[in-house]
DNA sequence: AATTTGCGCAACCAAAAAGTTGCATGTATA
DNA sequence: TATACATGCAACTTTTTGGTTGCGCAAATT
């Protein structure tokens, strides 16, 4: 089973359910009540989320509230940043450009 | 189908062939030989990436060079924008807690 | 002109994932 | 203690996906 972070913001109602908890700890009724699903779906999507660390649980009498572990959510940040790096050059050599068509100008 | 950019990155192979075209475009024989897949394989992920526009091609008499159309990378950071806020945030009200009790300290 | 090469596309297959159903378990509540 | 929730988990079904094979087409090469 391949399990990772990638693959677990796949799915656009994994994605929403982690936007969901993001601030607020959430239960899995709670959360399915603001979809289009079933809480064993939801449940699901929660222990695929767990199983990469990007979601942790809490127990609280016969309720678990599940929060977004978001340290977790630097390594998509991480792996966006080599390609950060690509657009910015190229932003600053578009700017080098412009800025010799203006001094060309004068 | 279902084709946007998440589920696009998802997949490692796709994530590295990302990687590989972001600097200078290539041919999908040249991608597969990074691989170990075949060239079949690999067409198929550069149709995927190029539905969601991920990838650009242009034609050099029999020879199809593909490259990143790293604009659309941005879409993914522009999602990441929304924690970055709150990891942020976190960082800084750290930061408050650590300031306090320097001061309380003095 | 014949052959080789680079490629896309469609059909197929196996594996994985998403969702559903039916439990079992532990915690509140009457 | 009996009942009603809140939840996880395992089995099963349906879809989706990644890969392979076998074309066909067009551009290069001989």
């Amino acid at each position: 089973m391949r399990r990772d972070i990638f693959q677990a913001i796949a799915d656009p109602t994994r994605r929403a359910i982690i936007t969901l908890i993001a601030l607020h700890a959430m239960t899995p009724n709670a959360i399915a009540d603001n979809f289009n699903t079933t809480r064993q779906a939801v449940s699901k999507h929660l222990r695929i989320l767990t199983e990469c660390e990007l979601v942790k649980q809490e127990q609280q009498g016969r309720e678990i509230y599940y929060s977004l572990q978001i340290e977790k959510m630097k390594e998509i940040d991480k792996w966006i940043d080599q390609f950060r790096k690509i657009w910015e050059t190229r932003f600053n050599q578009l700017d080098n450009v412009l800025a010799t068509l203006k001094k060309q100008k004068k």
